[in-house]
DNA sequence: TTCAGTAATACGCTGTGCATATCAAACTTG
DNA sequence: CAAGTTTGATATGCACAGCGTATTACTGAA
């Protein structure tokens, strides 16, 4: 077996040519090296140097295995400094997971900061329903994963990283626009327009609730994936739609109103949550500091989110 | 200092992700490879398995080490491999330098079989003036050189490769042409062309020598270096010359006869010599294996040639 | 609770690999 | 030309790295 002890004391004498001075160079005496360059070229199986009593020469193998020995250890050091950015969570690979309606002014300036600051990391970004995003998780094949609802596995952690109001889509035309503030329950009778309860359940299953504490069922009209599709939908006059805040700034359609909903008793279904969940079990410190930059700007942003709100309803 | 029996263990419980098992790989016991682990997980600075009590796993360092351990290992033995061959005479480089009209079949057959036989050995061919090829040995830059004449440092061995005849290029119509055989001394007022003494200086005296023996100083009409140039001469009727045998086969020029010359006394100039010659010093098992092998091509070549002689003289 | 299976700890021993001392050869120098 | 200097090799003793055996500590299953 070739130790890397062993390479270290062959360069020290290739590049010297001189038994003495590369036995200086590695801190010891000089036969001991000897005995050690004698040593590999036995496992070896060939000679490395020429030794006439007076000078070293390589030979033509031996300058052969110097290059191997170069970037033999090269590559070595190289590997430990990189698996050691790994443990020190400043290189590796971090996956995150997303529904496609995530992209959230707190959620994208942490993805900048965080490429930014860690630019030997790989970040990768993928969107996919709520429920794969679960599995993903648990299968490590995700990191972090944003999606509306608390998952339910109990080995999955999770934080809010935003919330928004759900606001009321109406044609432009529509007579209730002018109005002040809208009860939901006065619009039991129109048609909507939705999202199908297969993607994202807690979202739909939110919307629904909500209309329920209004004191009636929905009639749904149309269905779409998109939360965009639905504006056009709204906006084509399909029907109404309950839709999150950032759609209104999202989509400047002028044939569409976001009209704000007065509370009705409990009030906590009128607010849509953006929750940012990881693994338990998952120790990557990319992932510490990745949550520890969202929550950064997540309070950041949702101070501000406030100050807006309060200025809005004023 | 990360040695490779650290990189062998790691590697076993890494594929293993069981110390018992790793460590009947490697012929060992449990305990000191335990202790193996927690030392290279201290020399690098960071955790490689996540031990609970009951199972081991990879940490994500550990991970990207992991694939550092392979490819180290590999290129270290891939390299060892490497300069083996480089030793035993199958991999590595061999320079050839030759004068320009070196291009004999015992050569060539001797370089074809030599790539044939060693494909892994980098043949370099270099063409360059008889001087050059000498320092080129000295310095190392050849590892053999085909030229005309004997090199006088005695640090130089030598061989002779093949040897011819010295012919007469006449123009076709010379009124010698018929003759049977020519005595050098009758072209005494003849204009010759010849080659510059500067290039090739064994080759210019010999026939200088030879002219002498026949008693006169050959008249100098013209000078070319290349000797296909001169047959090109004696074909425009500048002059005659005289030229190696080989020139008879390269060239098919209908308008010049190349005839045989009756010796005169010791006529040891009248043929031309071909030399191999290296450093003594030189010990690469490549050189000695291509010196084998131009032998026994030239010998069973000059076999033929004294045959084909002999029948020509009938 | 007991038992089987796992990794970590304790401790003694062996062999690798080091240092010191010395040798042998070859070049240098007065 | 002989003594000194410089070079790598050899001889010998010793320290400690790294192994084995015995044991412990913990976990999960029967």
């Amino acid at each position: 077996m070739v130790e890397t002890r062993l390479l270290k004391q062959f360069i020290a004498v290739a590049e010297e040519l001189h038994f003495h001075r590369a036995a200086a160079r590695l801190n010891m005496a000089q036969p001991p090296l000897s005995q050690a360059i004698a040593r590999l070229e036995d496992r070896l199986g060939f000679q490395l140097f020429i030794r006439s009593k007076r000078e070293v020469a390589l030979t033509l193998a031996g300058s052969a295995f110097l290059e191997t020995a170069y970037t033999t250890l090269n590559h070595l050091e190289t590997g430990i400094q990189r698996a050691r950015d790994v443990a020190g969570g400043v290189a590796g690979r971090l996956t995150v997971t997303t529904v496609s309606l995530a992209y959230y002014e707190p959620v994208l300036d942490a993805l900048r900061q965080f490429r930014k600051s860690l630019p030997n990391v790989e970040l990768v970004i993928q969107e996919m329903p709520s429920s794969h995003q679960v599995k993903a998780l648990m299968t490590g094949n995700s990191d972090v994963a944003f999606m509306r609802h608390m998952p339910i596995p109990n080995s999955i952690r999770s934080r809010k990283v935003l919330e928004e109001s759900i606001l009321l889509a109406l044609p432009i035309d529509h007579p209730s626009v002018n109005k002040r503030s809208l009860d939901l329950s006065d619009f039991a009778q129109e048609d909507f327009v939705f999202t199908p309860q297969a993607l994202g359940p807690g979202y739909y299953h939110q919307l629904m609730a909500l209309c329920e504490t209004a004191g009636f069922y929905p009639r749904i009209k149309q269905e779409a994936a998109q939360l965009h599709t639905l504006v056009g939908l709204v906006a084509s006059g399909f029907g109404i739609a309950l839709l999150p805040e950032c759609m209104a700034n999202a989509v400047l359609n002028h044939k569409v109103a976001f009209c704000p909903l007065r509370p009705i008793g409990d009030d906590s279904n009128a607010v849509l949550g953006l929750y940012m969940n990881w693994h338990h079990d998952n120790a990557s410190p990319l992932l510490t500091k990745f949550i520890g930059m969202i929550e950064t700007h997540s309070e950041r942003h949702s101070a501000q989110a406030c100050q807006l709100d309060w200025t809005d309803s004023t």
